[in-house]
Formats: C-alpha cells, sequence, structure tokens
DNA sequence: TATCCGTGGAG
DNA sequence: TCTCCAAGGAT
C-alpha cells in the first residue's frame, strides 16, 4: 500500500499537481521523429505501429513498419492476401502471431468497418490483438481523443512519481487508469499531446535501469527521485529463460518457413533442432497457432500461400 | 492470475 | 558471457 493521505480531498486528484506545461515543453524539445507521430500517419499507419511495438524496441521496428505499409498502405490490401504473406513481411519482429493478429484486424476491418479503423475505444477492443493498451494508444494517437494510455512506460513513470517506488507490478491497475486520466488536460488535443508526452519521458528518461533525472521534468515532483532511489523491497521477478526453451525452437522453425519461397519438406525443419521430440512439439504448437500449414504431400507451408 | 509467446541490442 | 528488457495480448 502507498502512504494513506487522510486528509487528501476526493476532488484533488493528484495529477494536478504535476506540472504538465513542463511535461509538455520537454516533449517538443526532445521527442524522437517517428514515423507514426506524423500529421499524415493515418490511423491504420498508428495501428500497425501499435501491433509491431508491442514488446519490440522502436529501432526494430522501424525498417519493418516503411515496407509494411508500402506494401499494404490500408487494411483492405493487406486482407486480400494470405496470412502467410503478413508472416513474412513481420520478419525478425519475434511473436508472429502479432502478425497473424494484424492480419485479422484487417480483415475484420474490412468486414465490419468498411475497411476503416473505428475511433471508438470499445470498438477498438473487439478487434483482433487490440487489447487495453493498444485500443486506448489509437483512440488517442490516430483520433487525439483525451483517453488514458497505460503501457510499461508510463506504469514506470507514475509509480516513481507517486508512490516513490522504483517499479511497478505487473498488471495495469485501476489506480493506473485514474491517475493517468486525472492527470489529462480537459481539451482532447492537449491530453492525447500529454500521454504521448508521459509514454516518450519513460522511453527515454524514466527508463528502467539508470534514469536520466537531471533532465526530468517532473523531478522536483518525483517522490522516488526525493526519497532517494530505493530499490524495490518485493520478490524479484523470475529470469525469462529463453535458450533451449519451445520458444527458440518455434523461432528456428519459422525462420526456415519465412526464408523459403515454396513449401519445405519436413526435412528442412529437422535440421534447425536435434531433439526430435521437442521438436515435433514445437511444429505442432505451430500449426496448432495458427502459424504453420501442413501440407498434404507431407510439406509445410506460411498459412494460405499454397493455393490448394 | 500466471504463463506462454521471439528477437536482438545494451551494459 | 550473461542478464536484462523493449509501446502487450490471449488464455
Amino acid at each position: 500500500m502507498r502512504p494513506c493521505h487522510a486528509m487528501n480531498t476526493p476532488s484533488a486528484p493528484e495529477g494536478d499537481r504535476l506540472p504538465i506545461d513542463a511535461l509538455l515543453e520537454w516533449y517538443d524539445t526532445n521527442a524522437r521523429d517517428l514515423p507514426w507521430r506524423a500529421p499524415d500517419a493515418s490511423p491504420w499507419a498508428v495501428l500497425v505501429s501499435e501491433f509491431m511495438l508491442q514488446q519490440t524496441p522502436v529501432n526494430r521496428v522501424l525498417p519493418v513498419y516503411e515496407s509494411w505499409l508500402r506494401r499494404w498502405p490500408a487494411p483492405a490490401a493487406l486482407a486480400a492476401e494470405p496470412a502467410g504473406e503478413a508472416i513474412r513481411e513481420w520478419g525478425r519482429l519475434g511473436y508472429p502471431r502479432r502478425a497473424l493478429r494484424l492480419h485479422a484486424c484487417a480483415g475484420t476491418l474490412v468486414e465490419l468497418h468498411g475497411g476503416e479503423v473505428p475511433d471508438d475505444v470499445d470498438a477498438l477492443l473487439a478487434l483482433p490483438g487490440v487489447g487495453t493498451y493498444t485500443a486506448r494508444a489509437i483512440a488517442a494517437f490516430a483520433y487525439r481523443q483525451r483517453v488514458p494510455v497505460i503501457d510499461t512506460n508510463v506504469r514506470r513513470v507514475l509509480t516513481r512519481v507517486f508512490d516513490g517506488v522504483a517499479d511497478s507490478s505487473a498488471n495495469v491497475t485501476n489506480l493506473d487508469l485514474d491517475r493517468a486520466k486525472s492527470l489529462l488536460p480537459l481539451q482532447p488535443e492537449r491530453a492525447a499531446r500529454t500521454s504521448i508526452s508521459l509514454m516518450e519521458l519513460g522511453a527515454l528518461n524514466c527508463v528502467a535501469r539508470t534514469p536520466r533525472c537531471s533532465d526530468c521534468p517532473l523531478a522536483t515532483q518525483c517522490r522516488w527521485l526525493l526519497a532517494g532511489f530505493p530499490d524495490n523491497a518485493g520478490p524479484v521477478r523470475r529470469p525469462q529463460a529463453f535458450a533451449g526453451t519451445d520458444r527458440q525452437v518455434r523461432g528456428l522453425l519459422m525462420a526456415v518457413l519465412r526464408e523459403s519461397p515454396a513449401p519445405v519438406p519436413a526435412g528442412d525443419l529437422d535440421v534447425v533442432w536435434p531433439k526430435a521430440a521437442q521438436r515435433a512439439r514445437a511444429l505442432d504448437g505451430l500449426v496448432a497457432d495458427g502459424l504453420v500449414d501442413p501440407l498434404p504431400d507431407g510439406r509445410f507451408a506460411l498459412p494460405g500461400v499454397v493455393t490448394r
């Protein structure tokens, strides 16, 4: 629990105490010039960027984002092609299920929304691959709405500023949403800029390992800074193992399929991993996930790329 | 709610 | 070398 402030009135949300003007000025000076932030970026472009940025750093997203939108400038263009083409274009961004979901999302946009990206949070939430973060991000960044946007960056900033704690818990809480909303200016465009500014501050300055507080517009209000940067008391997170896991094997199998223009024989997949049982389990999982298509002749392909 | 799901750069 | 971690979502 955070420190109790029983004397605070509910009508005085803590967000009101943050220097939003300073935050917005910091953003104007320091924000990265990213293509999905350009004034002419379409809602579809924003949506594509948000899918790609899920758990993937900006620098690796940039080239794929450009080629993707060049090839599929609108949802209908993507929906007209097989899912396997989306997986191939996704390249090495990781988590190829996102490519599958983005392809399915394009199909839903065509079928239910006239090929357009809806501007309503609830309608966005109903789309494949769109969760609480992405729906709000599209509403705020593409449609400039006054909607709280909570990602890992914003959560870290709010936790440090308001709780005086180095890191936040794993899940977005109602407290996070209330806090984020309470500090948003009433004017929608200004609110949208505040949301993106908080994210950028978390991404550039208020980073997980070595924060740059000397340049922070919120430094004078930050309880974590004022408390002397105490470490988290709680249990440490489980390290995420990767080497030797099914995850790694799936990645190796997908790489073979992506890089082959034609369906591949089973033998081409066998060589990527020595343990046959684990390899089979990984391949079965990929098939079950719809990422791999087993052909009648025993070969394997990206989904939908072979006309039967 | 905890777990699963890729990849590669940084320190 | 090895650990951490980067704009989450689905189940």
